[in-house]
DNA sequence: CTGAAAGCGCTTACAG
DNA sequence: CTGAAAGCGCTTACAG
C-alpha cells in the first residue's frame, strides 16, 4: 500500500496553508477562513488529482465531532444476522432507523475474544448495547462518563450511576393482560414463573402483576417451576383454568397437558403470556405483539437525540396486547 | 458528557511518563519500554479507578495499525438486512467469516446522501464493496493507492489500475452447463440473453460460452430479447428445444410458453440457466448453486490476507452446477 | 531500566 | 482576507 495522500500534500502543491486547504476540502469556508474562488477551485482540483481522501480518524481526534456512526455492541458471541435469532428484530429496527437518520453502523461483536473491542465504541457517536450484560471495565467507565450508551432493556450498574435504556413499558401491558384474563376467570388466576428466567423483565412483570391484582382485589396464586411441569403446577392450573404464563416456553410446556385433558384453550381454559411473541406461533394465547423492531428504532432515536443534544429521557415503548381466543370467548 | 479520561490523566496520577503508561495499558511492555511490576500494577489500578478508555482513533492515527475492522460499503440505498434481499447472502457470509477472523464490521451505507461516507472506509483495515459501482472520487483514489478494497464481482476502473475482486469462476461452470445441455440436444442450442442485463458477468458468460462451443464444435444460436419474449425467440426455442437462458428471469418468461405447448421440461425441452439460483424456486432447470454466502466469506479472507500481508491474488469461487431434470433425463 | 520529544493528520482559535 | 501555531490522544524511536 503506497503512502496515503494527506492534507499537507494538497496544501503544498496548491501553495496554500494547510488551514486553507482544510477549510476548502471540508466545506467550512467562511467561518474564520476565507479563500478566493480561484484558489478554492485549484485546491479542489489538486486534491482530486492527487487522490486526497481525508483521514476520518484525524478529523475526529481534532474536532471531537463524531462520525455519525452508531456502534451496536453485543455481549453475545454470534451477532444476530440470522433472521431467526432472538435479537434480529432489534437489529433490523436499528438498521432501518439509522439509515433514515443518516448514521452508519459499527458492529462490535465477539466481545469475549477481544476485550479491546469495547473501546472501539469511541469511534462512534454512541452505542446501542444488546444482550445480557457482563462486567466490562470500559463499558462501566463509559456509562460513568455519560458517553452516549443506550441499553436495550432495563439496566443498572452497581454504582448506582444512571444507565440509559429503552424498554417495553411492561406495567400497562401487564394490567391489560390481567383485565382480560380476569374477565374470563372464575377462580384465582394461577401465575406461573420459571426459575430459568431471572432477568430483570421477570422481576418487573411479577411486581406489576402483584401490585395490580392487589389493587383490584383479583385473587392470584404463584407457582414456580424450573424447566418442566411439577404436579403442583399441573393440579393448580387444571383446577383454576385461568392462567398467566411468565414466558412463552412455559406456555409451550403446558400445551400437552391441556390436550391430554381435552381442554380447549379459549373455551375450557383461559390464559395469557407475559412475553412478546417474538417467535411467532403462539396465536392461541393472549400475548404481546412482537415490537422488537420498533424498540431497536427507538434506541437509535434516543442516541440521535443525545448526539444532537435534544435530551430525551429513558424511553419506553408500549407493547399492545393481542387479544386472542384464549381470553375473548365466554 | 463529562471530559474523557486520557492517558495523560493516568500517567500524571501514577507519577510516570505517558510512554510508560501507554506501554502498560496496551500490553506492549518489553519492547523498548520496561516498567517494574509494582508500577505496572499501580498504573493498571489507577486506570481502572479513573475509568480510562483508550481513544481508538488516536491509537490508530499514531500507530497506523488498523483496527481489525472491515468496512462493508454498498452503493445501494438500503442495506441488505432483509433476508430476501439479493445481497443478503453476501452479507451473511461476510459477517460469519469476519466473526471467525476477529474483525468487527462497519456498515457504510446510504452513500447517495452523504458522500463523506466513503472516507470513513479509512477507519477500517479494508473494505468490501457491494453493489453496482458508481463514480466516487474517494473510492477511485483508494483503489489507486492500493488501499485494501475488495469488490464483490469483477470490476475495472477507467485508468486501468488493477482492482481487487472476488467473483464466481464462470468459465468452468459455463463449460459444464454446455456439456450437460449438449448431451441432451439434437439441434443447435439457443442462447437467450436480455438487453436488460448489461453487467460484466453477462459479457463474461457470453464470451466463455461462445469460446467453448467453438472449440467443441457445438452449434449455438444467439437470441436477444429485452423484457418480453419475441416471436423469433419463441420459434427458435420451440424448434430447437435446447436452450440456455442467461438469467433466471428469462427462464421465468418462457415457462408459460412451454406450458401452452404441453412441453415438459426435462422430457420435451432441455435447458439451463447461467445464473446462480439465489432466489430459489428454479429447481426444474439446470443451474448454478447459490454460493453467495461463500463468496462473501471469501471477500473477508482476501481482505484479511491483504491486511496480514499474506498477499493473495484476485480470488474466485467455483459455482457447482446443479443437475436437474431439465438435463438429466433422456 | 526510564522519560523527553517528535509526530500521526487534521482543525481551530488567533494574530497579522 | 490569509497563514503560523497549538494541540486532539496517542505510540515509538531514541537518548540517557
Amino acid at each position: 500500500m503506497t503512502k496515503r495522500v494527506t492534507l499537507s500534500d494538497v496544501a503544498k502543491k496548491a501553495g496554500v496553508s494547510r488551514a486553507a486547504a482544510s477549510a476548502v476540502l471540508s466545506g467550512k469556508i467562511g467561518k474564520s477562513i476565507r479563500v478566493s474562488e480561484e484558489k478554492r477551485a485549484e485546491i479542489l482540483s489538486i486534491a482530486k488529482l492527487l487522490g486526497y481522501v481525508p483521514n476520518t480518524a484525524a478529523q475526529y481526534l481534532k474536532s471531537g465531532d463524531n462520525n455519525h456512526i452508531i456502534a451496536v455492541f453485543t455481549y453475545e458471541n454470534a451477532f444476530p444476522f440470522d433472521p431467526n435469532s432472538e435479537y434480529y428484530p432489534f437489529f433490523a429496527g436499528i438498521q432501518a432507523e439509522a439509515e433514515m437518520e443518516g448514521y452508519d453502523i459499527l458492529i462490535l461483536n465477539n466481545w469475549a475474544k477481544d476485550k479491546a473491542r469495547s473501546s472501539r465504541i469511541l469511534l462512534a457517536s454512541g452505542a446501542i448495547m444488546i444482550g445480557v450484560t457482563r462486567d466490562d471495565e470500559h463499558i462501566t467507565s463509559l456509562v460513568r462518563q455519560k458517553f452516549p450508551l443506550v441499553f436495550v432493556g432495563r439496566r443498572h450498574i452497581s454504582s448506582g450511576i444512571p444507565v440509559r435504556y429503552v424498554t417495553f413499558s411492561y406495567e400497562p401491558s401487564v394490567q391489560r393482560i390481567v383485565d382480560l384474563v380476569d374477565g374470563c376467570s372464575a377462580g384465582p388466576i394461577v401465575y406461573i414463573t420459571s426459575t430459568l428466567s431471572n432477568a430483570e423483565p421477570s422481576e418487573d412483570k411479577a411486581l406489576f402483576l402483584h401490585n395490580y391484582c392487589k389493587e383490584r382485589n383479583i385473587p392470584i396464586e404463584d407457582v414456580i417451576i424450573s424447566d418442566s411441569i411439577t404436579s403442583e403446577a399441573r393440579e393448580k392450573v387444571l383446577a383454576s383454568r385461568s392462567v398467566i404464563f411468565d414466558r412463552l416456553f412455559i406456555a409451550d410446556l403446558f400445551a400437552p397437558v391441556f390436550k391430554e385433558n381435552n381442554l380447549i384453550i379459549g373455551e375450557d381454559v383461559f390464559g395469557a403470556i407475559l412475553e412478546d411473541d417474538w417467535t411467532g406461533g403462539h396465536e392461541i394465547w393472549t400475548r404481546w405483539e412482537n415490537r422488537r423492531r420498533e424498540l431497536g428504532a427507538l434506541a437509535v432515536e434516543y442516541l440521535a437525540s443525545l448526539h444532537e443534544g435534544t435530551g430525551l429521557d429513558d424511553s419506553f415503548i408500549d407493547i399492545p396486547v393481542i387479544e386472542s381466543t384464549s381470553t375473548k370467548i365466554r
